[in-house]
RNA sequence: CGGAAUAUAGCUCAGCUUGGUAGAGCGCUGCCUUCGGGAGGCAGAGGUCGCAGGUUCGAAUCCUGCUAUUCCGACCA
């Protein structure tokens, strides 16, 4: 591509409605620009990115057997109805009318109209296996989108859909799939994990997130520092340190707390350790009424896990103001589990506490010196926090520490959740219709790109990997318009590297050398090769990769060879 | 949807407190000069100051309502 026929429009200035650093490079480097919130056109520069992302996803999972389709983006409200999700997706499902007044839906996902075609297609045992996937638009009607198109509304997802007479299938292409979304990060030039995930709203059993690292992600995980243990902190299991709890030493006792209506407050005023406090929280309970919720002063609620229980409304909802007060007779500042007339949960490292202080249920009053079994019956034990840098590993091997990720893929184990609803069998080699085992994986396509560049950048720009480079080379000759021998170079070795397979842009831009580097930079080309008469006199080229300090003098017969090295090809 | 902020040229912003009819830098067009790291000069184009009302002789500026965008929370690839 001659960078004179490609629309370049790079920007000096970081918009002001951009915060992280890839939205804001994306759009200063002429990737991408917003047509409204959470939607984005891709401008051809960012375009070529983003198709080299398919194509790795494409191999990859033609590799590991699964076939392309493509479904249509517009679906039949009825599929939606049959499999129950019209009712349970809420207001991020965009819903739309035809002519004839029929309900339909911009898809978010495909799993409904997935099943409805492979109940139709595949009615024998002996069809399965079988992976289906698309790289798709999908549309989700985000609450908040925001980061560009890290959480847009409008974007591209790979995603597969596999189908298995059993469990043990099932295992085998989950497993695949997991080695193929491997393969594909790797390819890719990304530092991520695979880390275990909480199923959520699509439900069934296994489930796993792939997820880039980096500061700004959204997602925090959570690893061994002595296995191979990974895991999101929405799942992670937190053990306590101790299996014990030490005798009491202390008699319940009565405390005058009017200003402490935090544990913060109860810690300062009062001299008490935050980890001999403990937080009460009142959630709306499932069959009505209210549950108590216990977790160590110093520890966090883990909200999926409460969703998770028997006794808690999922989603889990905090009791409001005057329920607590009239189940109570206290305010949320003073709130505590002894006495307390409802359902209680704590938290596995609640139990092993002894001489702790909570709230007494009495406004402005707390009890400190609180001992199970002693001042109140031990309460259900569950595990409700998040994990905290330094927990012990669940796997029993090391300890946890904590990083934040960007999770660009997720691949779940289904079950039969959708063949059940949806009514999709096949016969079993006994001729007897059992509902299909689904599993179904994604990968977010225009976040990867995304998540790429907040891996991959420099206070000059972005810094492509070479497989997500849109031009691998950039060709700058100098005083083309003095040197006949500088243009007859550059086109000469613009055709070379066409004809090596190599993605070549010719920055034949009639403006200064200075604003070319720049804009290069900006745009993250990986190699840059420097025309110009001064070298040429001397038979050489200067070449500079994105990440060098100093440029280097290549022989002009070898430069080939030597980028070639350089490209690692 | 709850909380906060912002809205003036393509982009980044000033002007608003104290009302008098539109500004800068970058970008864009033409010419000249320059040409190894976002050059310089000259001449230009470009804005019903987010929208709708109100106050006023007069509103970008004051008041009211709306809309959009961004940030913080809950959802997700």
């Amino acid at each position: 591509m001659r960078a004179s026929q490609l629309l370049i429009s790079t920007l000096k200035e970081t918009p002001a409605d951009a915060e992280i650093i890839s939205h804001q490079l994306m759009l200063r480097a002429g990737m991408i620009r917003r047509l409204a919130s959470g939607l984005y056109t891709w401008l051809p520069f960012g375009l070529r990115t983003l198709r080299k992302v398919e194509r790795i996803v494409r191999e990859e999972m033609d590799r590991a057997g699964a076939q392309e389709v493509l479904m249509p983006a517009v679906q039949p409200g009825e599929l939606w109805q049959e499999s129950g999700r019209w009712e349970q997706y809420g207001p991020e499902l965009l819903r739309v009318h035809d002519r004839h007044n029929r309900e339909f839906c911009i898809g978010p996902t495909h799993e409904e109209v997935i099943t409805d075609l492979i109940r139709k297609e595949i009615n024998s045992y002996k069809q399965l296996p079988s992976n289906f996937y698309q790289i798709q638009t999908k549309f989700r009607d985000e609450i908040r989108p925001r980061f560009g198109v890290m959480r847009s509304r409008e974007f591209i997802m790979k995603d597969a859909y596999s189908f298995h007479v059993d469990q043990t299938s099932l295992a085998e292409t989950y497993q695949a799939m997991y080695d193929a979304y491997s393969r594909i990060f790797t390819r890719l030039g990304l530092d991520f994990r695979a880390v275990m995930a909480d199923n959520g709203s699509i439900g069934g059993e296994g489930s796993h997130e792939f997820h880039v690292l980096a500061a700004s992600g959204e997602d925090a995980i959570v690893f061994s520092t002595g296995s191979d243990y990974a895991a999101n902190i929405e799942k992670a299991e937190a053990v306590p340190h101790g299996m014990d709890r030490a005798a009491p030493q202390e008699a319940m006792h009565l405390v005058d707390t009017p200003d402490a209506k935090t544990i913060a407050a109860l810690v300062d005023q009062h001299g008490l350790a935050i980890e001999k406090t403990i937080k009460t929280l009142i959630v709306e309970g499932a069959e009505g009424g209210l549950v108590a919720l216990l977790v160590r002063g110093d520890h966090e609620l883990n909200e999926i896990k409460a969703e998770n229980l028997p006794e808690v409304k999922a989603p889990l909802t905090m009791a409001s103001d005057e329920d607590v007060r009239q189940a109570v007779g206290a305010g949320f500042g003073s709130l505590g589990p002894v006495g307390l007339d409802m359902p209680i949960i704590a938290d596995r490292s609640v139990l092993l506490m002894s001489d702790f202080g909570a709230g007494a249920n009495i406004d402005g009053k707390h009890y400190f010196g609180i001992n199970w079994e002693r001042d109140l019956p031990l309460a259900k034990e569950a595990d409700l926090r998040n994990v905290i840098e330094g927990d012990p590993s669940p796997d029993g091997l090391g300890t946890l520490s904590i990083a934040r990720g960007i999770e660009v893929g997720h691949i779940f184990q289904l079950g039969t959740k959708y063949s059940n609803a949806m009514n999709a069998t096949v016969l079993d080699e006994n001729g007897k219709a059992v509902p299909l085992m689904m599993g179904c994986y994604g990968i977010g396509v225009t976040r990867v790109v995304a998540a790429a560049i907040e891996q991959n950048h420099d206070e000059r720009g972005i810094i492509w990997p070479e497989a997500l480079a849109p031009y691998s080379v950039a060709l700058v000759p100098m005083n083309a318009h003095k040197s006949e021998l500088v243009r007859e170079t550059a086109e000469h070795l613009y055709s070379q590297l066409q004809a090596a397979g190599i993605d070549v842009l010719l920055d034949d831009r009639d403006i200064r050398p200075g604003v070319k580097f720049a804009d290069l930079e900006l745009m993250g080309i990986p190699h840059r090769i420097v025309i110009g008469e001064r070298g040429l006199n001397n038979g050489e080229l200067e070449y500079k990769g994105r990440k060098d300090d100093e440029a280097t003098l290549v022989p002009q017969a070898t430069i080939i060879d030597f980028l070639a090295e350089r490209m690692g090809r």
